[in-house]
RNA sequence: GGCGGUGUAGCUCAGAUGGUCAGAGCAUGCGGCUCAUAUCCGCAGUGUCCGGGGUUCAAUUCCCUGCACCGCCA
């Protein structure tokens, strides 16, 4: 049977619409669990919505709708992102399902069980005018409402919680024997004086809006966010109907989620899964952000970098190869107009592109478009199967660190090496002379299977580029039913197989 | 206010029990090739490794302190 591999995105809130940030969070993961599967694993990749609460209760309200319809629509435009940008997703899951409120139901009984949920009084500052409840700390100065400005008064409602402060302990023991639960290691620190500084307890349940989950014991209630929210981690995968999926995927391997909810999945989704007696993930990792030319990305800058737009401005592939390349996964990035040009022209369409459209125009060229099969072997020419030896264990390494820059520049070095070889065996000279004809072919045959190893390795990262480079190089077998394992091995290019005139993978941009 | 972190070539960053540790990519300049999307290959640089003090035979690397920026918590 083969080893599972369960990642996750965060669930997207629908009343917001996907930018850049819910594209930066979906793509890498995508990539994982595409390398995963390229590796063998049975992977299970997961993305969806979060969908209830008051800001979409009364956003539906607003526009005269239910809150149900609305978020059915803010959920088309996630979906069609996600295929624009070839999200391999294997489900997507919507708060508002009925397995997951059976999920999140079944979640609170356990819990409930553990007689670690009470009732008690949720003390909170609430703006009339805004029917908004804030924390002491979202104040603006003199007890202010943060977005409207006008004076908040104390209030009290009944609100069901959940004994965190229980397991604070055990979450730093659980933290201390797994120093990569958390990532990245500045993330961890945060989280481990966060625990340390004491767990109180969480309040669980509202009784001031109804667009959510109700609670089973108590239906004036419904679940607050996170409870509702991290649930879908377990729903999808079969919690609590199907054991045995559950079973088969859970603990997931990796939460990749954006800093700013960190502390909702390092320190309450444990502690949940703690009172529950479920395992916990094996690691929850926090990327950053990206501001858009050196500015904070806001909506009142009117900077918030469209997806969409992006994607039809450059191609899918440059914008996914670009947010991994760019920046280490972790650390916040600057996303410039000037940065990607200079990553796709230099990256792609030069390196890359290039040394694709060199190869097989000299194929094309020299050979009628078929394979030559190659003779001896010079040094140089296994100096370039060292390169790509060379790279594949670091690679899996790499990727299982979510370490994506890192591991497109290990590619990279292929694709440098392959230009170089190109270079100095010089195909070009040897096309002239007769007797130079069974050097020529071996030396073709070497630069087109370091293509066809390069078409594997980015597969992951730009899928439709790889798949458009296999099928130009006459490869026959499906590209994703490859393993990088076996098919990453060198001589895996079948001679005789014909292959086409290449178009540029990569156009230039002229800055 | 408390605790983490960061500060290295024009730009983005990598780096080390303290002694070939001063590096990569991009940008710049020069040279080479011509198969290729005027692409590729080679060569060349420049740096008080944030400031100050200390430990040491020796510190960019350790300690203290100051400054700047950032993160988490309050």
């Amino acid at each position: 049977m083969k080893q599972t591999f369960y990642v996750t995105t965060p669930i997207y809130y629908v009343n917001d619409v996907p930018h850049i940030g819910h594209a930066y969070t979906t793509v890498a993961a995508d990539a994982l669990a595409r390398y995963k599967r390229l590796s063998g694993y049975d992977c299970f990749f997961l993305t969806g919505t979060d969908e209830h609460g008051q800001k979409v209760e009364k956003a539906a309200e607003a526009a005269g709708q239910t809150p149900l319809a609305l978020a059915d629509q803010v959920v088309e435009r996630y979906k069609e992102l996600w295929k624009i940008l070839h999200i391999s997703a294997d489900d997507f899951i919507r708060t508002t399902e009925q397995r997951h409120y059976q999920a999140v139901a079944a979640l609170y009984q356990k819990v409930w069980d553990k007689g670690d949920i009470y009732l008690g009084d949720y003390e909170d500052w609430y703006c009339t005018p805004c029917e908004t409840f804030w924390t002491q700390t979202q104040l603006a100065n003199g007890n202010r409402c943060p977005e409207c400005g006008r004076p908040t008064e104390k209030l009290k409602e009944k609100s069901y919680f959940f004994r965190m402060s229980k397991y604070q302990d055990a979450l730093l023991r659980h933290l201390e024997e797994t120093p990569d639960f958390i990532q990245p290691p500045g993330r961890y620190n945060e989280i481990v004086s966060f625990v340390k500084g004491g767990l109180r307890d969480l309040s669980i349940s509202r009784t001031t809006f109804k667009w959510g989950i109700p609670v089973p014991n108590d239906p004036a209630h419904v679940i607050y966010v996170w409870f509702d929210a991290l649930t879908n981690y377990i729903t999808a995968i079969g919690f609590p109907g199907d054991q045995k999926r559950f079973e088969r995927y859970w603990p997931a391997n990796c939460h990749i989620i954006g800093k700013d909810i960190l502390r909702f999945h390092a320190v309450y989704w444990p502690t949940f899964l703690m009172s529950a007696g479920i395992p916990l993930p094996r690691k929850v990792f926090a990327h950053g952000w990206w501001t858009v030319e050196g500015q904070k990305m806001s909506k009142s800058l009117h900077n918030v970098v469209d997806p969409y737009q992006l994607v039809q401005e450059y191609g899918v592939d440059p914008i996914r190869y670009f947010l991994l390349r760019e920046v280490p996964f972790g650390a916040d990035g600057d996303f410039s107009r000037a940065a990607m040009v200079n990553r796709i022209n230099s990256d792609l369409a030069n390196d890359l592109g290039n040394l694709f459209s060199r190869a097989l125009s000299m194929v094309v060229k020299y050979r009628a478009g078929l394979i030559p099969t190659p003779s001896d072997l010079q040094p140089v020419d296994r100096g370039l199967e060292e390169v790509s030896k060379k790279i594949l264990p670091q690679l899996a390494k790499q990727l299982d660190d979510l370490a994506f820059n890192k591991a497109l520049t290990s590619i990279w070095e292929l694709v440098n090496a392959g230009n170089k070889y190109i270079d100095e065996t010089a195909p070009w000279a040897l096309a002239k002379a007769e007797k130079d004809q069974p050097r020529l072919g071996t030396v073709l045959y070497q630069a087109l299977e370091a293509l066809r190893i390069i078409a594997l390795l980015i597969a992951a990262f730009m899928p439709t580029t790889a798949e458009k480079m296999w099928s130009q190089l006459g490869m026959e077998g499906n590209l994703w039913e490859q393993n990088i394992g076996e098919n990453g091995k060198w001589g895996g290019l079948k001679p005789g197989s014909k292959v086409a005139k290449p178009l540029p993978l990569f156009p230039r941009i002229e800055a």
